[in-house]
DNA sequence: TGCGGGAAACTGGTATGGAAGTATACATGT
DNA sequence: ACATGTATACTTCCATACCAGTTTCCCGCA
């Protein structure tokens, strides 16, 4: 036996900081921490009940993402969603990936023609049970799986760091159009496995850019965790 | 005179863990710190005159970037160059650049014809003086005029990050190629000004797409710097 | 009642000490 | 000569203490 290439994972043991990060990113996507709160190193830190220290490399890690704001010897506040970095946000993304689903469908050779379908399956379902945790996991699966496909699957670490900050749009919309999203979700698939790059990009452009639509509203319904602008 | 909303930079006031990531970047990427060495929280600390915890934050910065290798309990190391993380980069600022210069060259009615020409003669003088630094400082102008041209500028900080991974490279290919790096830029900006997307999308890919032959050239020159795989 | 003034209670930034884990040199026993 | 145990000197990670601004609020005063 050659054991000479054995190797485990090293980065196995998470440290108190990322695990914090984590637990917070999910608080301000789900919006159990709200736009505007104004939260301290010291009240995260006693309410984990570890130190200052992982929870303040936690809030610059979140701050790098544009979740957080930090403001020196004043406090450290969720920032309120802006209308502009959403569409950034989509831009980046859309830009990515447009890149990835033509490679993808560029590639689609040897594709099986269900590659989509346990997803879909899934997502439908979830969709009929109106549970929206494992419809939005399912989305982003789907999303990840085309990266995948094109052999590019380090993308997705960039699509979701662009994401999180459409990711509270996309929490309040919630039961807003996910028939429509599966429906896309489909065209583009289908797209990809004829090989059609044009058709898959413009598929992937049009699923995306829904959110341009839609933000307006959910604004017009959640002024609070809106910034002014 | 309303003065409730006056604000200046808060930013203004860089922390000392901001001044260090960002010295400590410019000593990765100009290679005084060589790919493989091991430096420690403790020994960066002393030679700043500083505590370690603001090194501390430095390296998870730089570590996020992709500059340095956290090994808990170990070392921390500068990676060594991996041509896959160098294409992987380059993938996405291709897609990132193309996105913006397709806009660009769309919304380039009310632009003067002059627009890119004192860049360009700047970047000449610095090639026939043979200096580097301003040299890649030009480069970096171009790019990143292109992404505000295309009023996207928030884009520059996506391609700047993804650019760290290049840089290196860059700087170890010096004296290779800056005429035709200008060429290639002259070509690109005459694209756009003459308002043609598919011909600048065209002159970027196959800008940026000059890293992919040059990467192995340059590290059958230089082996130490790169990762084996 | 309205308005300063200033102490006190916050905030985040930095410094320092200790805990836990790992690498390495060296002694020890066979 | 060669394994194996062990002391020691590192490393990062976390906890604690202190510092320097900022905000809050209450008290004294007009």
């Amino acid at each position: 036996m050659n054991i000479s290439k054995l190797e485990f994972d090293t980065e196995a043991r998470p440290t108190i900081a990322k695990r914090i990060a984590e637990s917070l990113r999910d608080a301000i996507v789900s919006l159990d921490l709200k736009p505007g709160d104004a939260i301290s190193e010291s009240d995260i830190a006693a309410r984990f009940g570890v130190s200052r220290q992982p929870v303040r490399e936690a809030f610059i890690q979140l701050a790098e993402q544009g979740l957080l704001r930090i403001r020196p010897q004043r406090s450290t506040e969720v920032v309120r969603i802006s209308i502009r970095d959403v569409l950034n946000a989509r831009f980046v993304r859309e830009a990515l990936e447009v890149a990835v689903v033509r490679k993808a469908a560029a590639e689609c050779a040897n594709m099986p023609a269900d590659t989509f379908e346990d997803l879909f399956r899934e997502q439908m379902a979830a969709s009929d049970a109106n549970d929206y945790r494992a419809f939005h996991a399912r989305d982003d699966a789907f999303h990840r799986l085309i990266a995948k496909l094109s052999g590019n699957e380090f993308v997705w670490k960039l699509i979701d760091a662009q994401k999180v900050q459409m990711d509270r749009v996309r929490y309040l919309s919630l039961k807003l159009g996910m028939p429509a999203t599966i429906r896309e979700h489909r065209d583009i698939g289908e797209a990809i496995l004829s090989g059609n790059p044009d058709l898959a990009e413009a598929q992937m452009r049009k699923h995306l850019r829904k959110i341009d639509t839609q933000i307006h509203q959910i604004r017009d319904l959640n002024r609070e965790y809106f910034q002014e602008e």
